[in-house]
DNA sequence: AAAATCCTTTTACAAATGTTAAATAATTAG
DNA sequence: CTAATTATTTAACATTTGTAAAAGGATTTT
């Protein structure tokens, strides 16, 4: 749980009872390469760190699989659409390699947020910060190319394209495996 | 000031210490059609609530304009990847009609959340919307198609048609002025 | 090691969108 | 009210992206 408690001191330093506290709720989870972490249709009550490995959230637009967002180690990984409203997700967690993830109870961590305000302030900051990383990467696919995207994001995380296989790094920007190919032959 | 205080209450209602200590940070704002609610280029320390008008947050890409989002009445705007980041926005703020607005200082909000956790949790779940919607409008810009979108914006946000011109719906939809009023022949 | 499966690239063609310019419609300013 | 400006549509053509199918690589399974 190391690696957890040294992620949450960057955005908000907990007092030991506090970081015991989400300890309490939290397990590790061991996972074997492309299994699901949570299954698409499930209401989301776990907040995943990654201690180890990839994961993608994902799901099925007319029936062809769509990679959402990618997540690497030492981040947090949630489908806030669900963790947020209740509301059963459209989409699964599947995990891209042999992973080790922390899986933190969502539903005993928001009662947590009673009596502890630091851990409310704690995760207030780390969903504002994927809040603006979502606002940004928005700006992203709304108004760059898809060549544009696909050369920011090899040089911003250039270990994806070892991990993951290039039709999920397609749909993630939004085109298809074709134009990524297209794409690839015209950089070289 | 009561339609602010009616929009919190349906997140998080507050004591009347802490309303106050709201009021007492906020001014209203008249502004006129088309003009400039915060310039690009400034550091976002406000948070707006829309008590009349319309608002978009718009920016410049390869000196086309582009508009990122419109705020209809009762709803807040805030360029969040400044307001959270402390950055300098490449975003503004414009009016498209003529507006009442409520500012909220965002410095002196921040530093109410220390002595009012309520307040911390109010906008807390505030921007928990928000990042909800902007997720679920991520999904809806890759992976719909551009007349999808038109379709579904016109049944959501009918009043849009009346009050916003068709070139900042269209960059809103990251599409040109031309290829909208294609699908606008296409549907009729 | 061979067979089977999955991933990636290539090709040919179709469909969608962008670009530029002109024509028409609507709105604003004097 | 008219002129000027701005907004929207239409047209012709270029470019990009999608679709479907096939071929070539790579990886996994038996």
């Amino acid at each position: 749980m190391t690696s957890l408690l040294q992620y949450f001191s960057k955005f908000n330093p907990l007092s030991k009872e506090a970081e015991d506290a989400i300890i309490k709720i939290s397990t590790v989870v061991k996972i074997k390469k492309n299994q699901d972490l949570q299954p698409i249709g499930h209401t989301c009550k776990t907040i995943y760190f990654i201690n180890k490995g990839i994961a993608r959230i994902y799901y099925y637009k007319n029936g062809v699989d769509i990679t959402e967002s990618f997540s690497f180690e030492n981040t947090i990984i949630a489908r806030v659409e669900s963790l947020f409203t209740g509301n059963p997700s459209r989409k699964g967690i599947q995990v891209l390699e042999d992973s080790e993830i922390i899986a933190i109870n969502a539903t005993q961590l928001f009662d947590l947020y009673d009596t502890y305000p630091e851990i409310e302030r704690l995760f207030r900051k780390i969903f504002e910060k994927a809040y603006v990383d979502t606002v940004n990467r928005m700006e992203g696919i709304q108004f760059h190319t898809a060549e544009e995207q696909y050369i920011a994001l090899i040089k911003e995380q250039p270990t994806l394209l070892q991990k993951v296989s290039l039709k999920h790094i397609a749909s993630y920007l939004g085109i298809t495996q074709v134009t990524l190919s297209r794409i690839r032959g015209a950089i070289r």
